[in-house]
DNA sequence: CGTCGAATTGAAGTAATTCAAACTGTGTGG
DNA sequence: CCACACAGTTTGAATTACTTCAATTCGACG
């Protein structure tokens, strides 16, 4: 994590993959690998790095007691995460498949807060918006509602046009979702009768009919 | 919106019920009452104004196609609201009761980001926690932790010692915690026969055990 | 005292969960 | 190359938490 030659971080400087909708946080680190599964920081832990997806896809998530868990959000390459507002992570955060990250220290970024300021509001506000759109889906939606507006949201996101690969498990989508891997799979087994969509490979998705998708979310 | 005299605008400026959690976002402009139920943004609508809560509640929601509605945050005296990454309001806003609201031009607020940016991205962030405890808590807990995380968060928000005065209807409870009117009573009532909490007038709550309620939301 | 909106209570219905079993695809060793 | 194991996924049947629809009660206000 803390070894870097000069060429490495020039290299990472120049972040290539950066979505449009990600603002431009300047990030310069080491980077790291992770296995599946691996956990990148804990719940409660202090938060002295920030994160940036170079490859593969990360889950942040919170777990109540009797182990019921939420995932809060996925990061996709390109997106930041791990800013904290204090000194704590507020989530854990594992890799979903195979990972590599660009690990910054949080002094660096919220150090030279007149630099980073507005690019952070900024990041800070699109991830709030994403959060009141997931609530809004939570609270408001059907099993089949929520898988919709999941899988338009990924493609969206990953830039899919018609055949989507999700990089996280049915399990996954299900703590993402607030349903169940049981319902997730009906739900998306529906889906694919209703003509929607085609998932004969479970993780590549077809979206037959985005406009009949879309209409599941209004 | 627009008349205020330079004595108002500076009572203004030393707002005094800024709770602690909130950041100190300069906001100068005009006071304005709300009815009961008026509308204050709506969805869609230009962000040109932000907003401060000076006394009563607000609600921001946002409306599925067939009136669904999922109530996004309350913002409680001393909260500042409003506030968009673009030019306009994604959610919708209201008074919750009688409201009166300090009013500042947006552009006065974020055309001066070097001197507000770091305060926003505060905000922002500390919107963005409670939201995700809110995904949490629509994603993954029962009605009855629901109502008991939704107890404990506005009592602690309006500096609530024992006895809780709600602002909200039941209705508004339910669309802010993905519940129906019905689920909410049936479940307050519970609660009161558990011995968690005393109910006799309907927006009138003491938390008899809030150690009880707190076990409920781990 | 009567009216009206809000809240509560009751009974029936349903979407999603739970528990259980079967299937699928992938990698491994015989 | 095929049998086997294993994890992930799908399907089925029964259960349940919450919703829906309907009726009643409560509380504020004229």
């Amino acid at each position: 994590m803390q070894v870097q030659s000069a060429v490495m971080r020039q290299a990472i400087r120049s972040t290539p993959m950066s979505p449009a909708s990600e603002p431009d946080i300047r990030l310069v680190g080491a980077m790291r690998s992770y296995d599946r599964d691996q956990e990148i920081f804990g719940e409660g832990e202090p938060a002295d790095f920030i994160f940036k997806v170079a490859s593969g896809a990360v889950r942040c998530f919170r777990i109540l007691s009797d182990g019921r868990r939420q995932i809060s959000d996925f990061y996709l390459p390109g997106e930041i995460f791990g800013v904290e507002l204090d000194d704590e992570h507020r989530t854990a955060a594992e890799a979903v498949g195979e990972a590599a990250l660009v690990i910054a220290r949080r002094a660096s970024v919220l150090g030279d807060e007149a630099a980073n300021s507005v690019a952070l509001w900024r990041k800070a506000a699109a991830d709030l918006r994403r959060c009141r759109d997931h609530a809004l889906t939570l609270g408001r939606r059907s099993a089949a509602e929520r898988v919709a507006a999941f899988l338009l949201e990924m493609a969206e996101r990953t830039g899919a046009v018609d055949v989507l690969d999700l990089p996280m498990s049915r399990q996954d989508i299900a703590d993402y979702l607030g349903l169940t891997i049981e319902t997730v799979s009906r739900t998306i087994t529906g889906l694919q009768a209703d003509g929607l969509i085609d998932a004969r490979c479970c993780r590549r998705i077809h979206l037959l009919d985005r406009e009949g998708l879309a209409e599941l979310c209004e």
